[in-house]
DNA sequence: GCCAGACTGTGCTCTGGAGCACAGCCCGGC
DNA sequence: GCCGGGCTGTGCTCCAGAGCACAGTCTGGC
């Protein structure tokens, strides 16, 4: 069951059943609590990284010690493969929001791995211009929106990734405080407070801690464009 | 002459002569004038493009109609790699900043030219791993900077790519109006020209129409950061 | 089950920067 | 060489959102 985790990630999707089994056997795995780091940003290595199960952000700090979300990883997503091909150290912060499980591969094996392998590298691209096409959505993001409109659009990111579909809304655990929830949207905790309040009050969510009902899509939607 | 910018391409520069000039005859030309759109977002497009001469900048505009600039590119830059792995309409517009010259290939020709070449494959990675991390530190600054920071910012990264160093200061031809550079550091056209005004009155900068001389790179970098 | 520390909710003040208005200015086309 | 349209420079107003202060609430560890 392992394994079926990481068959779903896209480095993995493009390679058939022995190929992915074989990879798998020069991955290794660890686990991380709550709140605990990985790696930090400016250290060395060179290794990629799978979430298996829990939660994980992505993160950097300005020079007088704010913090910025880059991302919130779930099972299935990849993340280190910047220092891989862009060769220098760690351009951010990796810290667990749940428990977390994960595997990794070194720089070296997946090297190995890709020779050969075209349809491995177009999987990789594939995965790369994802992530930088939402890159680039965030800055439009933060250029165009507001704080609630960028409050909006974070929760209904979440929502598609790990909400789960009730008969009263949408329930997203998204496991992250306020603060976090901040951060991610680079805003202060005390403004998205008061957009996820006023979302509140028109009854489009109910709030709960670290998780929030999207009751009004329809609206939520709206708000975010 | 024409292939020593194309050889300058990260996409070529893991070719040897033969390759390079082998792949050369699958591209085709073209030339835009200032001013001129070679696409716009929400198209449909697979092509890559490279920049032989002059600057383009690529921007998306908001529901609203406010323009955004997400990079100015010059000779041997790559763009359009977007649309071509994670396919989908175009993601920004493309207008020329000056007169331009370009050379195009087509997502055919090109995945033709990956299949058993991993060097190439690798050379992509490495490009858009390296767009990514910029990506990443233009939220960063968007975030933590203030807009005279990231008005520094700016002008300094198109000192590094644009500039030519004379004894008296570093002069950087940027061919951009100001309301093209407000819109590349995400602020209003007053604001960017009241932070110049500022930094020519302190004497860290010569203001030229379209242009800039920095006399005091010390200065500006340590406002940059 | 109780307590401390972490999280959440909310009012109040203050400021960076948007947006408007308008005054030079410069450059390119007739 | 003159006129007009696009640039540039600068003051003034106003507001979104940061940051502070503090109260209320929840939670996990003993």
């Amino acid at each position: 069951m392992d394994n079926d985790v990481l068959r779903q990630a896209p480095l993995f999707s493009a390679l058939d059943d022995e190929a992915a089994t074989a990879l798998r056997t020069s991955m290794s795995d660890g686990r991380l609590r709550r709140g605990e780091a990985l790696f930090h940003e400016g250290d060395e290595g060179d290794k990629l990284y799978i979430v298996k199960d829990g939660k994980v952000k992505l993160g950097r700090t300005s020079s007088d010690g704010r913090e910025n979300l880059l991302a919130i990883l779930g099972p299935g997503q990849m993340f280190g493969e910047l220092s891989l091909f862009d060769p220098g150290p760690r351009s951010a912060t990796v810290t667990a929001v749940t428990d977390t499980t994960y595997s990794s591969l070194s720089h070296e094996d997946l090297l190995r791995w890709l020779e050969g392998r075209p349809a491995v590298a177009r999987g990789l691209l594939t995965q790369l211009a994802g992530r930088l096409r939402r890159a680039n959505d965030v800055v439009a993001d933060l250029v165009f929106s507001d704080v609630p409109g960028r409050v909006a659009k974070a929760l209904l990111d979440l929502a598609d990734r790990f909400g789960r579909t009730a008969d009263d809304g949408v329930h997203v655990h998204h496991d992250l405080t306020q603060e976090e929830l901040a951060q991610l949207v680079g805003a202060s905790r005390e403004t998205v407070n008061k957009a996820l309040a006023d979302f509140a009050s028109r009854g489009w969510l109910r709030l709960e801690p670290r998780s929030v009902v999207i009751l009004d899509l329809e609206r939520m939607s709206r708000r975010a464009r």
